[in-house]
DNA sequence: TCATTGTATAATCATATGACGATATAGATA
DNA sequence: TATCTATATCGTCATATGATTATACAATGA
């Protein structure tokens, strides 16, 4: 009973969740975010010029995915640092990196 | 010296190819069709009736699925199976799932 | 060959959303 | 207050793509 297989019966509003996070990391801009801040937290300006995307752009992303909950933010006096919430966003890229690597 | 942390310095062509992948599961209705085939291989009719959704809906998501390397495919007379091609896919659902629970 | 069934494709429409520029807000500093 | 910096938001545009209808293609059987 404890064990069970593949995806069991999801409902629509279940699909919908998942698939709302997997479109969250289906942007390369975002996926690129999400390099710029997996090895700590990091200001606003500094994504901005790590991923050399406009300020505007960077700052929209940041909200989404902060909003997905896959970022935490904070704020340091003018500052905003986002950091990575949790380890799995980056090892749901690994496998699928690994996979795509055949 | 193997043990890597994070998402390490990506290429912009592979950001590209892991947010297509991830791109292809940010949709329910192709999550309800890999829930209809995650079982087993499934014929086309009754994957359309499995999702309630129109043959040539469920037919092109089928095609794009498959030709990302998800879903396999075989012929049988007029009848077309697909299946799970691994189950790296469902495993990946399964994780945003928990983690969505909360 | 013709008809039927199962699957794929094409044309079209509607919607979602990423990018950009301009601007607004918040906080620090003088 | 005035102003500079850092971040967020707004308006707009262009593009991508999911859904639908109609049609084409393929396989089987009469």
């Amino acid at each position: 009973m404890s064990k069970k297989k593949s995806i069991p019966s999801l409902t629509g509003d279940e699909l919908a969740r998942i698939a709302g996070r997997f479109k969250m990391l289906g942007e390369p801009m975002r996926l690129k975010i999400l390099q710029a801040v997996c090895s700590g937290p990091r200001r606003v300006s500094d994504i901005v010029t790590a991923t050399g995307a406009t300020q505007a752009n960077v700052s929209r992303h940041l909200s989404l995915l902060a909003a997905a909950g896959l970022l935490t933010r904070e704020k340091d006096g003018q500052c905003v640092y986002y950091g990575m919430k949790d380890r799995l966003t980056v090892r749901m890229c690994e496998l699928v990196r690994a996979q795509l690597a055949d």
